[in-house]
Formats: C-alpha cells, structure tokens, sequence
DNA sequence: AACACTTTCAACCGCTCTGAT
DNA sequence: AATCAGAGCGGTTGAAAGTGT
C-alpha cells in the first residue's frame, strides 16, 4: 500500500512557525474550520504540509488548550492512566481536559517517567489487571467509527468527541469547529473518540467482550453487549482507585 | 562573564489506520 | 479485492532555555 510523502518537501517551510503562520492558520480554521489538512494550506496561504498544519494546531493553535504547569490531580491521573493504557498518549490526553498528547508525552518523558522510578514504582503496563468481578486486559488503540462513539455519560444524543480527542475519524474532523465546540457542548464531557479501548473478560477468562482483532480495530461485534462493558470498564477507570493501585503494584 | 552540560518541548518522521472508489 | 487519499498516533529529534561550574 505504498503512497506518496503527505507533501512534497520542496518549497515547504519547515521548523518553528512564526506568529504570520499561526495568525493564517488560525484566521482560516475560524472562517472554514478544520479538516482537508492537504489542501488547507495552500487555501490559507501557508508554505507548509497539511500535517505540520494540523499538528500545530492539534498542539498549540487550539483554543481550548490549557496552559501552564500541571497540577498534582494531572500528574496522579497521567500516572495512573499510562499504567492502565500504557503509551496510548491520545487515549491520556482524552481524559485531562485540556492537554494534548505531545503535552502528556513530553511530561511524562520528561518528569513523571523519572519520578516513578525515584518512588520504585515500576511504570511498565502490566499485562492484566485484577478487580472483583473482572480483569481489564490492556486496551489496545483503535480509531473509533462513528459507529461506535459511546459517551460516558449515557446521553443520547451526546456523541460530540471533545476537541482533544486526537483519534477522532476524518469523517468527524469534517465536521466545522463550530459543531465540534457548540456552546452548552462543554468539552469534556462526551468520551473522547479514541478511549474506547479494552477487553472485559470474566474470572473464567471467557471474553465477555470483543477483543480487537487488529491494532485498530474499530467494529465492536456487538454494539449493546460493548456499551455495557465499555461503561464498565470506564466506571472502572474514573472510579476505582484500586485499579490503578493494583497496576502499579502489579 | 563564559562555557559546558542538562532539560524542555515544538516539530518532524514513519507507520498504520479508515473510508472512498 | 485492491488501491489510494486523508488522517492520526507514538517515537524521536534538535534548537532554545535553564542551570551549574
């Protein structure tokens, strides 16, 4: 499946944007929203590739993004969360409000990573984790279908990804900024479209989910039997401290 | 003040995904 | 079924900033 580079290099700007690139960036996503990244920046007058374009407004253009120093809360879910999910940086980044997945795997790499060793906890994702009734097996990453958008809070019609999740699917990206950030939408209250992950499986190791069959596997088998555990499993997640204790513990 | 070393983080790269044709 | 375009993810890089000597 080969294809071509996403630009060519030649006659592409490259290395830190300057304040005219971010001011066109931004003007154009406010006029036109985001999405089409190939063509967005010859529409908004960059010398740049689509994928630098969208990159640094994944990662630092965006208004919702949250600056300055994290705080301990963020540092203890991060920990906790890489336990859970191990280096699924996107997945992390859906649940701190405000962060992006750069972000996250920068800290981590730079602070968090070095801290866990200093307090002998061993970092690495173990490979299963014991709670009650069940065992969460380390979720594998997949890009979530528009099929399978399920949000933590049971509303019905809340199946707006918040603006961080990073795994949401070009058909969702296509949607304007403006559906995506719609006011009384405050983000993030929907699941993010890329934490759908992880196989609940009962005490007698019968798979009482659907275990992705590749590394993206999108397509729950059975869309109400994945609702449930999937409210499960991030019950679990949000809830039960244990989990996490238990991961590091492992 | 000057230099060396370390840390931080924005940006890039390569890969794999989904959806359309 | 095969191919391609568009997109997202995670690992890595390298320049800038910070710190120590």
């Amino acid at each position: 499946m080969g294809r071509a580079p996403c630009c060519s290099k030649v006659g592409l700007q490259r290395g830190p944007w300057t304040a005219i690139e971010d001011t066109l960036l931004i003007d154009y996503i406010r006029a036109h929203g985001q999405g089409n990244w190939r063509y967005l920046p010859k529409k908004a007058g960059l010398l740049r590739c689509g994928k630098s374009c969208r990159l640094r407004w994944m990662n630092y253009l965006r208004p919702d993004i949250k600056r300055g120093n994290f705080t301990a809360d963020e540092d203890d879910l991060i920990i906790r969360l890489r336990s859970l999910l191990g280096n699924r940086w996107s997945l992390i980044a859906g649940r701190l409000p405000g962060r992006t997945d750069n972000e996250i795997k920068n800290y981590w790499n730079c602070h968090l990573s070095k801290r866990s060793k200093h307090m002998g906890k061993t970092p690495e994702v173990p490979s299963t984790i014991n709670n009650k009734n069940c065992k969460i097996y380390k979720p594998k990453p997949f890009r979530l279908t528009s099929v399978s958008i399920i949000t933590r809070n049971h509303s019905a019609d809340s199946s707006i990804s918040g603006p961080n999740s990073g795994t949401a699917t070009a058909q969702e990206d296509k949607g304007s900024l403006a559906s995506k950030e719609a006011p009384g939408v405050p983000w993030p209250q929907a699941g993010s479209a890329g934490d759908a992950g992880g196989v609940l499986v009962d005490n007698n190791e019968h798979d009482i989910g659907s275990e992705p069959s590749s590394q993206y596997d999108p397509k729950p088998t059975n869309d109400n039997k994945f609702e449930k555990l999937y409210q499960e499993y991030l019950q679990l997640l949000m809830a039960d401290d244990n989990v996490a204790v238990e991961s590091l513990s492992a």
